[in-house]
DNA sequence: CCGTATCCGCCCGGATACTG
DNA sequence: CAGTATCCGGGCGGATACGG
């Protein structure tokens, strides 16, 4: 049997149905790709790591991601609204107030910020603060 | 206390060393950064998934990820091989062939490899395949 | 304060052709 | 088979200025 083919029975329950749902499906050849589609923007995964903690204005999220332009971070935001992870709501006050905040689907990705954020403080702390 | 600077106990190993090695933690504020300058690539996290069933030749890789060209197959992989996630080895016979599997470090990532799987799909089945 | 609008450079990344 | 070489277009994303 072909190694190729053979791979991967993690991925069985999506390839199983390709024949089914053929536009939606055949999209991804693996679940990854899906995950990237919502998550794989540049700040997206930084953003909804740095919401895990709670509610978050506009221009404090500008200021834990200051690389972050506010044409992108707006962008950025943007898209994970429109994608359902998180929930933007507005203050119609004067000086404006926009909070940030996980959607209960948003909330669902947390255990993969979580290994993300644990990888990479071990990755810091083994390798690049010596 | 300012909410912003108040945030993520989870950062604070490497906030702390901020001080110290201030050229290489500066360039980061959460540990996430640092997961994405090294599984951030276009197609490094599939590439990595697809590895952790084993060994793979590049033209399997090619076959599962069909939508990356062989230059940017070619180009991901060698910046996975430079980070230490993946190995490289040639056998020089004719036709050539090219073997390629996860590192000790890469394999400490399968854990984020897992989680965005898993994530996926469930999104796959809930969302998208109905 | 929270954005939008506009301009624009750059480089990501695709297509194609070619080689050891 | 496993890549390189070359060209090139589109869009990502930065800078700046402005608006509600």
């Amino acid at each position: 049997m072909n190694q190729v083919e053979s791979n991967h029975s993690r991925t069985a329950v999506c390839t199983e149905k390709k024949e089914n749902t053929d536009k939606l499906s055949s999209k991804y050849n693996c679940p990854i790709e899906a995950t990237l589609d919502l998550i794989g923007g540049k700040y997206k995964s930084i953003i909804l790591w740095h919401l895990t903690n709670g509610t978050l204005r506009f221009n404090e999220l500008s200021k834990v991601i200051p690389q972050a332009t506010p044409k992108m971070l707006t962008q950025q935001l943007r898209e994970l609204e429109n994608d359902g992870l998180v929930n933007r709501v507005v203050y119609p006050v004067i000086p404006p107030k926009v909070e940030y905040s996980l959607t209960d689907f948003g909330k669902s990705i947390i255990p993969i910020l979580d290994s993300m954020c644990t990888w990479g403080t071990r990755y810091l702390r083994d390798f690049k603060c010596d």
